[in-house]
DNA sequence: GTCGAACTTTGCGCTGGCGCAAACAGTTCT
DNA sequence: AGAACTGTTTGCGCCAGCGCAAAGTTCGAC
């Protein structure tokens, strides 16, 4: 598995695919069209694989859409989410941190469209293209910064603040608006979430029924909608 | 509190200090000197604080002598410690992951000598001098690491393996020979053990008095000394 | 429509480790 | 030497949340 699919039978990858991005958005269309150039596009289904934990670094990748899990498995099996990431972020960037291997497995939560280059041609993105540099490192200071609040919490919260925190950050950063509320718009499972906050699905599971029974969350088979943010916020501070 | 007392009295301060450290290790002999009177140095007694979480990051650090705690303060107070750094490694380097504030307090473990720079100079040294970006992001690699061990271990363990495991990493990564067994070498409470592990001072004191009555640690007063380690992995495993 | 798989809910009993409390032991200051 | 402080030990009771179990629900495949 993980082999690369051949690359997109489009003619050409539109430039205004990485304009807006900010690791791009700074360059000009030449450049960009270089970019595209060296890309190889793929398609991936939900619940796969990008690349795994352990395994040599030899590309990295743009998420261009659809949502990504970042995951590492215990000696014993388990699995514990570190981080998820919306489109238009780069991932797999062992290289930005001086690592040969990827420190985590990347799952894709819905399916996805990613772009990918060889690793090799790191130093030249970096070198070359201005605000590349700058823009991912904002993109790992962000990530620790993420890691560390989620040490923090893990340190000092009871489960129902963790979890309703992971929630309320669910939705801020992968949050889609409807007419009662906002809905995390990737599929999600209890799982996920005990995952995601260190607990049991059932106690997640309890914590889900006992908020939509007061009416701030709606939840389907997957879906998880916040009907009242403001009160999972007062939830989070205990 | 935090101003910066003067240079050193000593004429110059030695290149020595630098050559071996990798981030300078590639480095000509001229180029350290123009480093080294940059450069401020000074001298703090233990636990006091070097820089705090929040503050515009206008200078970064290379600990020279002594360990810092890295640590941060929760709404309530609590405080949890992200990480511990050893002499010879770079800190308050903001900069390099595109923050313009430190993302958390540096309390010095035991009195400590460290050099600093303006952190507009933090450019100048990734532009020109060989090794110091790669061996910088190495580090913040590490570091990110070494964070994600600790979300998988406080996501996955018991209590008594994640004490286990950070008194292993302790003396792994800060560790002193002594005939009869290996001791952390800087003065640790049962308190920063609790705040490296998220449980109280009272659950690491009953450990330790188990592991001391089972012959597998030593331990005074702000010291503690690992006698046999492969116990201790074994109970890390669980 | 039927089947099976994946996901969710709920009940119940148990326990790891926390909170509280109190005493004890080194260290530093005067 | 005594006082004041900081760090350590130990006992006891309690409960949040886990483990286990079983049943219910939704979805997709055939």
């Amino acid at each position: 598995m993980n082999e690369i699919s051949p690359r997109k039978t489009l003619p050409r990858l539109d430039e205004s695919l990485l304009t807006h991005l900010p690791p791009f958005s700074k360059l000009e269309r030449r450049d960009i069209r270089t970019i595209l150039d060296q890309a190889t596009s793929r398609r991936y289904d939900e619940g796969v694989a990008i690349f795994d934990e352990g395994a040599p670094a030899d590309r990295f990748f743009m998420l261009l859409d659809g949502y990504v899990r970042v995951v590492r498995f215990t000696p014993t099996g388990e699995q514990v989410t570190a981080l998820h990431i919306p489109a238009g972020q780069l991932l797999g960037i062992a290289k930005a941190i001086g690592r040969e291997t990827y420190p985590a497995t990347a799952l894709t939560a819905t399916e996805s469209i990613v772009l990918s280059w060889p690793t090799r041609l790191w130093d030249t993105f970096v070198s070359s293209y201005d605000g590349f540099s700058t823009e991912t490192y904002k993109t790992v200071g962000s990530r620790m910064g993420e890691m560390n609040n989620r040490i923090v919490e893990m340190a000092t919260q009871q489960v129902e603040q963790r979890v309703a925190n992971a929630l309320l950050r669910l939705i801020n950063q992968t949050g889609r608006k409807t007419p009662d509320g906002i809905e995390v718009d990737f599929p999600i499972t209890r799982q996920d979430l005990s995952e995601l906050t260190a607990t049991t699905l059932h106690t997640v599971s309890r914590l889900l029924s006992a908020w939509e029974k007061r009416g701030l969350v709606q939840s389907k088979r997957k879906r998880i909608k916040v009907t009242d943010p403001h009160a999972l916020v007062v939830i989070g501070q205990g």
